[in-house]
This record gives C-alpha cells, structure tokens and sequence, in this order.
DNA sequence: CCGGATCCGTTTCGATACTG
DNA sequence: CAGTATCGAAACGGATCCGG
C-alpha cells in the first residue's frame, strides 16, 4: 500500500480546469442536449443519446450543478428535482459545443446534413445569439431541430 | 462471460461521435499542448501538464492518431516514434481550443492574465488564422507565449 | 410512473517499474 | 528517451430497489 498521493500539480492554463469539469464522455453530452435538443427532464436524458446509466447521468447532473453549469429546479410539491436548465456559465459554454458540432460534421462521418452545417458555421454568432436569447426566455424549444429527435440527424425528418 | 453487447446506439449527433474521441480527461489537453505550447516530443507531454502517466499518453497519442487527428513521424534509424504533429484535421480544432479557453478564463478561476484572454477574444479569427498559418509552415513556437511553460499563466512570468 | 440510490461485475485509469 | 508491463484503485454500466 504505497499511500503516496504524489500532490497532483495543476499547470495554469484555464483549460485544464475546465477539462476537469467537462473532460467525460457525458457531460459534454449533457449540456448538448440542454442546449440543442431542448431537454430538461431525467428521463429525457436517460431515454436519449447511447443510453446513460441513470447513477451516471445523476452523478454528471450532480456535478454539472455544483460546477454552476446548470441549476437544478426542485419543486416544492416534490422534494425530487424535476427540471435542470443552463446557467449563463453553461450557455455560455454554446460557442464551444457549436465549434465541435461543425468540427465534427466536416471531419466525422457526416450524419448530419452538411447544408446545415455550412449554413450554421456561417451564422455562428447568430446561432449563438440565438441560444442565449432563448435561454434567457426560459425557451427550451429545440434549437436545431435536426437534432431534436433520436435517431437524428439525418436528413428530412419533417414533422 | 456475457457476451451481450448490446448493439449500441448512437445518435446522429455530430457531437457524440467527435466526443467518442475527444471526450476524456487528457485528449484535448495534448492537442491543447500540441497547439498552443507548442510540444512535439512524447517527454514534452509527459513532463508537463498535471503528470499524465506514460501508459495513459502512449495510448491517447495512439488514439489521436488512428483518428487523424495528429501524425507521429518515425525515424528511420529509431523504430520509436520520435515527433507528432497535428493533421489539417486537428489544427481545425483551433476555434473548439479556443472557446474552451475563453470560456476557461471567464468563468473559471482566472489564472491567466484576463486582459490577454479579453484581448485574444476579440482576435478570435486572427489567433485561428495564425494557428493555422503556423501549422503549414511547420513552425512549432508557441501560438501563445504565456501558456508554454509550465506552471504558467500567472500574468508576467518576467523572462 | 419518475427521479434517483445501491449493489456488483467489468473496464479504464494511474503510478511505477521495466525494456529496447 | 519512448514507450510497455503490471497491478491496485477508481470509474463505468447494468440491474434492481426505493421514496415521492
């Protein structure tokens, strides 16, 4: 049993530490949804995505929370919490996820149609706007319906 | 042994296939280091950062590679791998770097002198342009001086 | 039923020793 | 110097249970 914690030294660039809060296969995944899918309910985030362990996505939940990324509502009824949203920090956080969503539509299999990417890469700073505009409306409608449903992404899927 | 795999799903999300590579705790920090300090050798990683462990960095940097998003050049006399470069597809990875590392200034504790952050926030497009610049010139100085020793960031590191 | 918490087997991580 | 090998520790993931 070598007890040596070793004093774990942290560099100071600001990314490290941001990378302790979001570097996971989840969290990231998590704040999507909020954000571009519209999502707000536990069951919406454990029916989605790959399928999330539910002591996962509480524990993530959890930890987004006490990282003042999104704020859980607590019904006074209900001791439960039933809804989460972004906070201006997690909002703020839209350029980051908007970046890795053109990155990956021009990198990765590109599920997505590219038309919208293009288009949206183009309007960054207008889809950005957007999200926070709606974020301080407290509207949670999907902001890139594309995204919205399960299978998604590609193509027509009109409603 | 069960050997039920479960046939995961994965949505059509962009964002969920990028995070299959990029979502862990160390996979972005060696592009961070790789782009913006500047690191090429396997000690440069190693040495820096919070202490990734060898195994941890050996893997990641394999992963990276199999995913396209950095190169690793072999010798001819060494079977070892001696440098790693970024591809086209990592470099474009800049602007997602970047937003994290404006929104790591912003919200997270501010290590790093808020008037470069606030400074390179406006140039956002500039400081891509130049990332991007240096990629194809093979030029390896670090894209952003503060950040490329080690227990950097705190403002005037007199030199 | 919904939002979790708990239990438990499996996978991944991380520290260190070791090798070419 | 650039990695592997090893092994204990931690995180994950699935199933199940529980309180509101």
């Amino acid at each position: 049993m070598r007890g040596k914690v070793k004093s774990r030294r942290r560099s100071g660039c600001p990314v490290s530490l941001s990378l302790e809060i979001l570097g996971d296969r989840w969290s990231l995944l998590v704040i999507r949804d909020l954000m571009v899918r519209g999502f707000r309910t536990f069951k919406e985030f454990e029916e989605s995505d790959e399928g999330i362990a539910t002591n996962i996505l509480s524990d993530r939940l959890r930890r987004l929370e006490t990282n003042g990324i999104i704020i859980a509502e607590t019904e006074k009824t209900d001791r439960r919490r039933g809804s989460y949203r972004l906070t201006e920090k997690g909002i703020d956080l839209a350029p980051v996820l908007l970046d890795l969503l053109i990155w990956g539509a021009r990198h990765e299999e590109s599920l997505a149609p590219p038309a919208l990417m293009v288009q949206m890469e183009k309007n960054r700073e207008g889809v950005i706007a957007e999200a926070r505009k709606r974020w301080r409306e407290r509207d949670s409608t999907p902001l890139i319906p594309s995204f919205a449903d399960d299978g998604a992404g590609r193509s027509s899927k009109r409603r």
